[in-house]
DNA sequence: TCACTTTGTGCCGCTGCTAAACAAAACGGA
DNA sequence: TCCGTTTTGTTTAGCAGCGGCACAAAGTGA
């Protein structure tokens, strides 16, 4: 019940509290007594005395609520292909503060860790603020539960490798100190996923039940799906491995054994080929795609490569949407820009190659830095599920 | 609580009250109470004195619990291609009585809906027992929550059949009576989503938390996920229509307009063509293809055909491994006939052909009937999940 | 027969919620 | 300006569900 309470307004779907009673279905002296223990936890505030709200409308005004302004924080990590960032994130998606560092690939995975998880202890110390958790977003697979990556190939980490203990390790050597004084409950992730789950709580899937997420990075495709608010992460964490649905049978060879891949048929690298361009060293893959297809009202090359990207994309999005039935089809990096750029050749693929896609309404993404901001739930979730144990958090 | 322990019961998990006490995580007094309530409600049987227990543990012998012989019955119906098939189903996926027609294709829905409702009727008036919710099984995907069949090309019907509608009438036309003298609670489902349901709790897939089904009727492929228990049938009950996977880019047209579907290239039809037989009208085309599999060791071309539909079953299925990442798969229909016969080939092409599939178990299908079960399933949902309520249901 | 183990049952108290009555804060009309 | 209406916040009483505990019951094995 507190948690429900606190999702809610995380979620910016409570923003008052007689919006928190009707959200939740229970009385208004529940939903009070709710709002009351958040707020006297430090999470949420309560405006009494709301000053100047044009409400328009009879009887008494609500009171307002809203994530506490210096209340905990989560410190949500990033690693991608050539370097990581950290952020200190409160409740509702709040990115405090940010720092980042560059790193050349390959690199033990160890070392950035440490690296990633210091800058994150830096900001903490800056700001005195309380960290109630980690999480960290990873380019690769993430097995579950052990926590291991398996095919990091983007940041050449070794099939195995135990990300999860590695963090563990990085948060004690670090000295970081979450409820209770223990250290902080760390959580990993892989991008895709948390970036899904980030449009989900605050961005373009908001209040969809069933939000399948599809987007590239510099390299291949990655896929997610969110099932009535939780990720659905396959028996092992091991799902939506979106980027191996063949899109073109006589196409690319693709590392899995297989041709024509969505991993190799609709990522960056493939449409700046597709568009007849050599790919530079600078900036990253997706940048230069991105650049690149803003380019397509103007350049006939650029505007066959994007059509071929629609055309395999929305090929693939059929296939998920046949098997998944989304009710919303949100998408991240290179598709975010291609839908935004030419949307209708792509919505038309979907709705001629699924069996019953034509309503599902495809949306780019709605939140930058959703990758960090998707760690920030993964950490935020023990206190989002029960509020008092994660904040009292007896250490083991 | 009372719903959890019913069903924990209803699927044989909970055979005596000590383990009940184990799987609810409650204290003994409750789960006795809870066990004692449904006792009340005519559910289920507490036997006290359970007559010569060879138990060979120590301690006092607990109370066995099983569901009540005489208690309330659902009626589950199944319409399919050349028939229908009605059955008094009880808790436990118990079939206590079936009744079975032929229909000749094409006819009005409403007609079918009516002949099966009848037969369920007289099955109802034999034996008087009482009946609590009806679920009926169509080979077509079904919409929700409107309940219109979208695809029944097998049994001729329009797109959009109003399946859900017409059911209502016809158990209002019979005078069914269910809880509270009102019509009893009615459910249309996919067959293939309650085949699967019914392997979930009684069969196969028993405890898998992601069970992906996968089957054939006599034409076509359809398939399932159950998820945490639940049947997951997307946003609007389409999803998992598996049967337009691609596993052959150079193979047969399909009616979606693709080629070389997994519905036109691993069902009975396929198989058959494949083996070099021509169908003939009788029996049905699912038993001539499973006959025709017993001789695949003797037939050196019924084996190159069983082969082939191993290939490109396997294929598809590694598809879906990779998407949903199941911890484990049942088949029915002729795969399960497939898997039974050759199990070797179909592990190694799943295993080859996804990323992780290597561990994923294959399990044929365990009853028979299974759509019927599956129905019966669906109509017992509202008391699994609360009792009191579902049984005093309230004529509206 | 006597420990010992395991299970069923009754009682007490805590927790979390609802219901109901009352108070507070806005609006609009006389 | 006053008062009725509407909506919301607050307080109190009461109920239902469940856990904890103590005790009784029904087996096993020495």
């Amino acid at each position: 019940m507190l948690g429900a309470a606190l999702m809610l307004v995380h979620t910016g779907r409570a923003p008052t509290r007689s919006a928190l009673t009707a959200e939740l279905g229970v009385t208004r002296a529940t939903a009070g007594a709710a709002a009351g223990e958040l707020a006297a936890l430090g999470l949420i505030r309560v405006d009494t005395h709301p000053t100047a709200p044009p409400t328009g409308t009879h009887g008494r005004p609500s009171h307002r609520l809203a994530v506490a302004p210096r209340g905990p924080v989560v410190l949500a990590l990033q690693v991608h292909v050539d370097g990581y960032r950290a952020a200190l994130v409160g409740l509702g998606g709040r990115v405090v503060d940010t720092r980042w560092g560059c790193v050349t690939v390959p690199q033990e995975p160890a070392a950035v860790i440490d690296a990633v998880v210091a800058a994150g202890a830096d900001l903490l110390r800056a700001t005195k603020l309380r960290c109630v958790g980690v999480g960290m977003a990873v380019p690769s697979a993430v097995s579950e539960p052990e926590g291991e990556a398996l095919d990091a190939f983007n940041v050449a980490w070794s099939v195995g490798t135990p990300v999860s203990a590695e963090l563990g390790a990085a948060v004690r050597r670090a000295g970081l100190e979450g409820p209770g004084g223990a250290p902080p409950p760390y959580f990993v992730g892989n991008d895709a996923n948390l970036e899904a789950l980030a449009e989900h709580r605050h961005g373009a899937g908001r209040d969809a039940r069933h939000l399948l997420y599809v987007t590239t990075g510099h390299r291949g495709v990655g896929g997610a799906l969110v099932l009535d608010g939780r990720l659905h992460t396959g028996s092992a964490g091991l799902a939506l491995e979106v980027g191996h649905l063949t899109v073109d049978p006589a196409g690319r060879p693709c590392r899995c054994g297989g041709r024509g891949c969505l991993d190799v048929e609709a990522d960056p690298l493939a449409f700046l080929q597709d568009a007849g361009r050599t790919p530079g060293p600078e900036p990253s893959l997706l940048r230069q795609a991105v650049d690149l297809l803003r380019q397509s009202d103007r350049d006939a090359g650029v505007r066959g490569a994007a059509d071929l990207l629609a055309d395999r994309l929305g090929l693939g999005l059929a296939g998920l949407v046949n098997i998944l039935n989304p009710d919303r089809i949100v998408l991240g990096g290179l598709h975010s820009a291609l839908l935004s750029a030419q949307p209708r050749r792509l919505h038309a693929v979907v709705a001629e190659r699924s069996l019953w896609g034509r309503g599902v309404p495809l949306l780019p993404s709605g939140i930058g830095r959703a990758g960090l901001v998707g760690a920030a739930e993964l950490a935020w979730q023990p206190v989002l599920d029960d509020p008092v144990t994660a904040l009292e958090a007896a250490p083991a």
